[in-house]
RNA sequence: CGGGGUGUAGCAUAGUGGUAGUGUACGCGGUUUGGGACCGUGUGGUCCGGGUUCGAUUCCCGGCUCCCCGACCA
């Protein structure tokens, strides 16, 4: 993409109604715009990377035999009720609208009661199970307080996965699949080396639950974290937990502050049992099915990536995630030569199916770098005279600052090969 | 939801009971051109409602907004 032609823009000062690394970054550089305290809209930039995160994340789970659909954010109050989950004294988050033809609808925070609900029309016999559904939708909680950034708003993505299974063994056989699912897309989202399967608090549903908390001083969540053994317990059920179960002392932990990026739940019965999903065992006696819930926030995870690895000259994103791979950076300061030149390099990335984002503009050269750095793709490839008459691409490496020089031949290795 | 703050141009900010200033961005002219360069010039602004006053952006009341701390976060 030409960057003369994206309607967003950069910005030389910071918001001054964001306090968090994450928001200040997102916004200068033109990813995410405020449209009130915890609203954001996604701009071209961004919706990149959330949309390289979903991808990352559909993969692992249609590996794990997910089956993507997509719920209404509009809830019918009855099934909320038959779990005992529509009250506002129950739930503080709920947004709830009339409707004009009478009747009330919410908005909806999460979606066990709606997934079950739909279930009861394909679930019938074992024959049927086990299932894992999942979609990547908008979820509303009306909270009290928006806060750091995108790391915790009322409108927000999330990936929500919902198991169904017929037995215990079944259920957890799932449950540790999805346990490594999500282990592998920390990984490939870039933040896998600072986030730890965490024990947490089950909630109503069981003894434990477990997020995934990644350490960050940006975080909102205290964990009890030991980084040789990877053992990791969330401060809440710190004092409920059985250490020696878990092989580590009390003074093997040290606590840090954390991102919570994901959590995965066993939810029994409850639901089923509440919304009438069962099936018929070999024998033909009617059981309530098993379930659990898996969640991840797409958004959540970008603004993580920012507040881990940006520098004091902007963003820096991993390689799989980046919304572009290359920014090409021309500096022909109006010399049609040069520019003809950088525009063949484009051409050739363009045409190889290689994200670039092409920096054509007619600005000075400390502003594109400046941007550049800002905007934090991968690599940078400058094209100036210098360049050209050294027959040779200058390659920035946004991460390390690395420069090297290469030519065509290697630029080509590199960027088109290495990409095919 | 409790407490504290905030609101001035697209953005960042100053100031004042009497015609609102600066930087940046933007338009125009010119000089520049490998780290947000410079000169000239121009456009553009006091959150909403009420009150006090000859006069309110300023003071008072109410509302809203956004931020921070806390509580909450199944």
């Amino acid at each position: 993409m030409k960057q003369s032609q994206l309607f967003t823009k950069t910005r030389k000062e910071v918001p001054s109604d964001e306090v968090s690394k994450n928001a200040q970054l997102l916004i200068q550089a033109g990813y995410i715009h405020k449209e009130m305290a915890g609203v954001y809209t996604f701009l071209p930039l961004g919706i990149r990377v959330i949309e390289k995160i979903n991808a990352i994340i559909r993969d692992e789970m249609n590996n794990i035999g997910g089956q993507e659909l997509i719920m209404p954010s509009l809830q019918d109050a009855e099934i909320w009720k038959k779990t005992n989950r529509w009250s506002d004294d129950l739930v503080d988050v709920w947004f709830k609208s009339k409707l004009s033809a009478g009747g009330e609808v919410g908005f909806g925070w999460t979606h066990e009661e709606v997934v079950t609900h739909l279930m009861t029309q394909y679930i019938e016999s074992y024959k049927d199970l086990p299932r894992y559904i999942y979609q990547i939708q908008n979820k509303f909680r009306n909270e009290t307080r928006a806060k750091s950034g995108i790391m915790r708003t009322r409108e927000f993505l999330m990936k929500d996965l919902y198991s169904f299974a017929r037995t215990e063994e079944e259920h957890l056989a799932f449950y540790d699949a999805c346990a490594e699912a999500y282990t592998r897309i920390f990984n490939r989202i870039g933040i896998g080396s600072k986030t730890y399967k965490t024990f947490a608090s089950g909630g109503a549903f069981s003894k434990f639950s477990h997020e995934y908390q990644t350490i960050s001083d940006a975080g909102e969540d205290i964990i009890y974290v030991n980084e040789e053994k990877g053992i990791a317990i969330n401060s809440e059920v710190l004092a409920d937990a059985d250490l020696s179960e878990l092989g580590v002392t009390r003074d093997e932990l040290t606590e840090r502050k954390s991102i919570e990026v994901g959590n995965i739940f066993s939810l029994g019965t409850k639901f089923s049992e509440a919304l009438g999903l069962t099936f018929k065992d070999e024998t033909g006696s009617e059981k309530p099915v098993i379930m659990g819930s898996y969640g991840i926030g797409p958004a959540r995870s970008m603004g993580t990536v920012v507040e881990l690895y940006a520098d004091e000259k902007g963003i820096v994103w991993p390689e799989s995630i980046a919304p572009f791979q290359v920014h090409l950076v021309e500096l022909s300061g109006g010399d049609a030569e040069i520019k003809d030149y950088a525009e063949g390099i484009y051409d050739m990335f363009t045409d190889n199916k290689v994200e670039v984002l092409y920096d054509e503009r007619d600005v000075r050269a400390g502003e594109k770098f400046a941007d550049s750095d800002l905007l934090g793709m991968p690599y940078r490839i400058v094209v100036s005279r210098k360049t050209k008459e050294e027959g040779k691409f200058e390659v920035v490496e946004r991460k390390t600052g690395e420069i090297k020089f290469f030519t065509e031949e290697e630029l080509y290795q590199k960027f088109i090969n290495a990409n095919v």
